[in-house]
DNA sequence: GTTGAATGCGAGCGATGGCTCGCGTCACGA
DNA sequence: TCGTGACGCGAGCCATCGCTCGCATTCAAC
């Protein structure tokens, strides 16, 4: 951020911005996302918006930061939620609680994954991942089972990723032949599967 | 493609294109991916270029096809010689060879799985993925296992994708707690897990 | 050799869009 | 009330880039 807004309208017209930009983003598509529209969108003038964003990725960016962060809370708090429950409960509810946050806004979700090139989301769903593979990881290294097979870190890697795409291209492609519950059901016995083998 | 070439030296040119578009990909980004840098590094002037490409998407389309195809094509290649195989054998091999393919030209996938939307690749990898899928379902049709459980094409579903993003993410982010044989054990254990539940 | 079609060239058009700059307006402390 | 700095404006600069068009060159059939 190129300057701190410091009286309130100047705040007021960064979140302006912010919001223009995801509407323009949701609405019109990425290839609409120009600082001209966003700035009409938000009803600002291009000079005002560059006193606030040193560039057009920075406004991106912001946007992109509050998505994911939304998303990561809610399957994060979903976590937290069940510390002490058994696994496949807390799976099924994990799974749950990401699919819910990915179906909260669906256009959203198509633009910002199909419509933005893959590196631009990278950082933010690395922590998406991180945040959750830490939690599965205490999990793995507390249980009982003395095996320790698989290796808590690699497990927490693979379970994660598995979970994260299974969710991610469910929303996205809708598969005719996959229901909800399916979905909930398939991945609880993936995971469930794989950890006691 | 606006027109077909007829004599050798045209379907040369065009053939110069086509890996002059890979190479400014790979070399330099989809940033530099411009007709004038493309033509240019095919030693060829932008408005020959313009005779038998449409437009510039045309050009990344045949790069993409490319490459997705020949990803497709090994993968493909190693399940058909393994017909008969038995379940983790054949598992092992199609991760195997789905890695090998990726791992070919790092960069290349780097570049084309991360700095393009998304969109871009979406059909090319749902082939890729139907036609392992298709395999995968036949042979989970045909198991003995009179259960049935999962429904084959929701587990096969279930199984390609995990697979595939699996193999997909252990290359591009190279995860150090994660050895590329760890990576095969980790996806056999997690699919035979999955099936025998 | 001649001729017509296929090929190839490259300067540059037209549009887009990120971003700036000079000027007017408003808020706030004194 | 007044002055100063924060704020906001929007016309437009400027670089980029996709793409075209008129012309030169090469090929192949006769």
């Amino acid at each position: 951020m190129r300057k701190a807004p410091q009286q309130a309208r100047s705040r007021e017209m960064v979140e302006r911005i912010v919001a223009a930009g995801r509407q323009v983003l949701v609405e019109h598509g990425y290839d609409a996302f120009s600082t001209n529209r966003v700035a009409a969108a938000a009803g600002v003038s291009p000079g005002s918006l560059y006193q606030y964003f040193p560039d057009k990725g920075a406004i991106l960016d912001v946007v992109l930061d509050r998505y994911w962060a939304e998303v990561a809370d809610q399957v994060a708090a979903s976590l937290a939620d069940r510390i002490g429950e058994t696994g496949p409960g807390m799976v099924r509810a994990t799974a749950d609680a990401l699919v819910g946050a990915l179906e909260a806004d669906p256009v959203a979700l198509q633009v910002l994954a199909e419509e933005l090139p893959l590196g631009r989301n990278r950082d933010r769903r690395a922590d998406l991942e991180r945040r959750v593979r830490d939690m599965v990881a205490i999990y793995l290294a507390a249980r009982p089972d003395a095996s320790q097979r698989p290796d808590p870190a690699v497990a927490a890697w693979v379970v994660v990723l598995a979970l994260e795409n299974l969710a991610l291209r469910w929303v996205l492609d809708q598969p005719a032949a996959v229901t909800r519950e399916a979905l909930l059901d398939e991945v609880v016995a993936l995971v469930g599967g794989y950890l006691t083998t």
